[in-house]
DNA sequence: AACGGAACCTGAAAGC
DNA sequence: TGCTTTCAGGTTCCGT
């Protein structure tokens, strides 16, 4: 369940598995025979050019991954991609199958990925920017970040991390945060996807849901834990049908 | 135009 | 044990 970290994190490891490199087999046969050019991201979207003019998008759902298995492996559970460099071998498992895999021939980019707005690590954020498409909405802080023509990458657990951080009330109307609110939460965004790229680099990502995995969040499933600024029960509530955990004494309400 | 809710899909855990 | 419900960090579509 990939946000910004995650996909960039995949983008680094596409990157020095299949970047620069020929494609020798591929389970999409218009891929043999293109060199990636390189691994690009944009919010939770990879990009990666081809040699002949061809771009590869790719955006990895609730579940999907890339591997770097060897190229001799049979296929992985749930595998629904492969692309083959010389001796190495990169697969795409997604068991939930919301993933995404498109080739334009053209390179025109699908319309989510062209209404993205900025991507904080590609573009930055500017706070005057941001502050003024807030007051464009009526909706909560919490549910405007998740609106990637907002902001690209931000998703759930981000947007409860960054707005832990920045202290303000995830149910606060979004027009309602005047310029200083929106520079901490700027500062928010930018520190919890750094923590977040820090605790969760490996060559293989394991996402916080699945079975056993470690949970380095601050307060994205903790609910009925102490907050680890003043020790108050985080409280778990759902906006627009997703989860939002919060401290309800130090993040100021609305 | 903007918003809320359902739909898309599968697996794991919790509840009965 | 086995069946049912709930939940999951994604986008998209549909109706108001």
């Amino acid at each position: 369940m990939p946000e910004l970290p995650e996909v960039e994190l995949t983008r680094r490891n596409l990157a020095r598995w299949i970047g620069g490199k020929k494609i020798a087999d591929a389970s999409l046969d218009r891929l043999v025979g293109e060199r990636v050019r390189s691994v690009e991201r944009r919010g939770k979207w990879l990009r990666l050019p081809l040699s002949s003019g061809a771009v590869l998008f790719s955006h990895l759902g609730m579940t999907g991954k890339w591997l770097e298995r060897s190229r001799s492996d049979g296929p992985q559970r749930w595998e629904r991609a492969r692309i083959d460099v010389g001796r190495a071998s990169v697969r795409f498992v997604d068991p939930r199958r919301f993933g995404r895999m498109i080739l334009a021939r053209d390179g025109k980019p699908p319309a989510a990925f062209a209404a993205l707005g900025p991507d904080p690590l590609v573009d930055g954020l500017d706070a005057r920017a941001l502050h003024a498409r807030l007051q464009r909405t009526k909706r909560s802080i919490k549910e405007t970040l998740l609106d990637q023509t907002v902001l690209a990458g931000v998703g759930n657990i981000q947007a409860a991390e960054a707005l832990w951080r920045a202290r303000i009330d995830p149910r606060r109307r979004a027009d309602r945060l005047d310029l200083a609110h929106v520079r901490k939460l700027v500062a928010g965004i930018f520190a919890s996807i750094r923590f977040t790229l820090g605790s969760e680099d490996a060559p293989e990502l394991v996402y916080v849901e699945e079975p056993g995995a470690p949970n380095p969040f601050k307060v994205y499933g903790k609910a009925e834990t102490p907050c680890p600024r003043c020790r108050a029960n985080i409280r778990r509530i759902v906006q627009a049908g997703r989860s939002t955990f919060f401290c309800p004494r130090c993040q100021i309400g609305p």
